[in-house]
DNA sequence: ATTAGCACTCACGCTTACCGAGTGCCAGGA
DNA sequence: TCCTGGCACTCGGTAAGCGTGAGTGCTAAT
């Protein structure tokens, strides 16, 4: 009983799978797939697959369908799959002609589910560090100040902060002109110094403090981890796959940023190229029967953002995989030229 | 045969059909309403009903189950609701906390489709108009600007413009310099004249025109519409009254931000209060199943932005109705503080 | 190690039958 | 004129029975 058969049956029962969403059985296989031998040796491989836990069988008279180990087995040793020319030209004529980071990031989520036909997850761009334009003090109410800051890679950053106390208007026109004048022109190294004096100079004022680490923060990149999504639709149409209620459990596991966040970090750190976890390696209930292939990207080739596509386990694996290593690719290089 | 007991007949099957999800038959009717008369008696009351075409049997031998219609005569003139003390308590104490106003609209939506159960959709506030604080201009590659403004009621609004040509840097510094003396501190109207005088002196370059159109367009308020929504798990569990394909085609649509933009427009045009759309009244193939309800919002009292819930026609509307009306009251007075 | 043969299992689809909720209609009563 | 009790009728849903066929595991032969 050769080894490389073995994969190959393995590998024929889940391509066989996702394709039709069907089990599939040992006669058929021998007839359609090019192993060239017959149903019953095919039935005696299925066997030790399934004692490996590889596979298994809905009921005693079905055929087989894999486990996720199985699915996990394909995609290490099994997957391969170029990016199909078409899709290669989507992604170019999609992100080119985008303009602003919004822009880009949308276009991408819409065109990654549109590609791999599932759920796509893109990450904002935590974006790498930039000298300051321009900061702004916008008060807002009495108590609260918005603080601008423009980079000087045209990025605009806004966060509120507290001050604590009324502040007179001359105090807080002063307080912002000198604010510019220590932090026009600055990375965000120096940038810190500068503002740590200036916030000394200002040390009477007990919001000096607070606003100089928001033009630091905001210097430094988003304040907040956002991710957007799209194409919630493509899971309700997976149908057999989920039973209508756990498309919900999915749906609110995907509105809750936190889980998908935290998921998506721990994927990245596994892997600089594309990473994938498969039903029960999600560690969470909600998404037991789902998978997620997702891939770092950002400026320089280090992989400071995330995004992926996430689907019913029976998804296409290899297809999936090569369309999010493609779009990362060209999303990086987006990301750099801005 | 009494006009208001026929009333009461179609007000009890739409409340039982929303509780229960089953067709209401003649005989519970007579039962568990107070309506004190006899089964047969509300057969003839329920032909007539059917008759006007305000319910129907989904097959001979089933109870009745409203249509559209049915539902439209009890929204119009049926329908009554207090709002629950607990969801009052509820919106004060998730808005009142919220900061900034990403962070309003973030947790308006997540509260509505608490509230309601429902997909809930809040747009953008379009912003009244005020004076222009502040307007930076950043170079983007060679051939495009930022523009950003920020405007005295503390927005921060920016889009790109096509500068047509490369442009020298002095030229740039003194065109972005002399562009802040012609806009700071005015309001729209006379912003409008003062950057179209401007525009008229820099009329040699090409690029001056569509910058200060820009910077207008921005001041008067946002840019694009956007539109948030949350709880799309709703729908999945809302199962029976989806067959799953279904689900899909309303998450596309509600994807298609178009769509529900301009269907909201159209609702709150209208009405000045809450107004519904039921059924088969959404004039769109993929919602023919859903209804909504809406209301505008905005400060003093003008009706400037929308937000609503997205459900299944056979919904609670007196409760979502006194959600909705309730959510954007309280989002009114919000957005005026801000 | 592979294969042919064979008995066995069991989901699925089809037909049949039954049940009961719900109806429409009619005739009698307030 | 309006309401009600009675009655025959319809028909969807469920359950039971049955045949079919795909798929299996095992064994013996190559």
């Amino acid at each position: 009983m050769s080894e490389d058969r073995r994969s190959a049956v393995l590998r024929a029962i889940v391509e066989g799978y996702v394709a039709t969403s069907e089990p599939v059985g040992s006669k058929a296989l021998a007839e359609s797939s090019a192993l060239g031998v017959s149903p019953a040796t095919i039935r005696n491989d299925m066997a030790s697959l399934e004692e490996e836990g590889l596979i298994a069988q809905p009921h005693t008279s079905a055929g087989r369908v894999p486990t996720d180990a199985g699915y996990r087995f394909f995609v290490d040793h099994l997957a391969a799959a170029a990016l199909q020319d078409p899709h290669r030209r989507a992604i170019q004529t999609f992100l080119s002609d985008a303009v602003d980071l919004n822009d880009v990031v949308e276009r991408s989520v819409r065109l990654l589910s549109q590609l791999t036909r599932q759920v796509a997850v893109v990450q904002y761009p935590s974006v790498r560090e930039s000298a300051v334009r321009r900061v702004e003090l916008v008060r807002i109410g009495t108590e609260h100040a918005l603080v601008v800051v423009v980079s000087a890679d045209a990025r605009v950053e806004q966060s509120t902060v507290a001050l604590g106390a009324a502040v007179p208007d001359e105090e807080f026109e002063r307080a912002a002109r000198e604010l510019n004048e220590a932090a026009v022109g600055l990375t965000p190294a120096p940038l810190q110094t500068s503002l740590d004096a200036w916030a000394g100079r200002h040390g009477q004022v007990a919001w000096a403090a607070p606003v100089a680490d928001a033009v630091v923060a905001a210097a430094r990149g988003g304040t907040v981890e956002k991710v957007v999504f799209a194409g919630a639709a493509n899971l309700a149409r997976a149908g057999a796959d989920f039973e209508s209620d756990a498309i919900g459990s999915v749906l609110d596991a995907l509105e809750e940023q936190v889980v998908l966040l935290r998921l998506l970090h721990e994927m990245t750190h596994e892997s600089p190229d594309v990473s994938v976890r498969i039903g029960a390696e999600m560690n969470n209930e909600a998404l037991a029967r789902t998978s997620i292939i997702a891939a770092g990207y950002g400026p320089g080739g280090d992989a400071t953002s995330l995004l992926g596509a996430l689907g019913p386990t029976r998804m296409d694996y290899p297809g999936t995989m090569a369309a999010v290593r493609a779009v990362a690719r060209y999303l990086s290089r987006v990301v750099e030229n801005e």
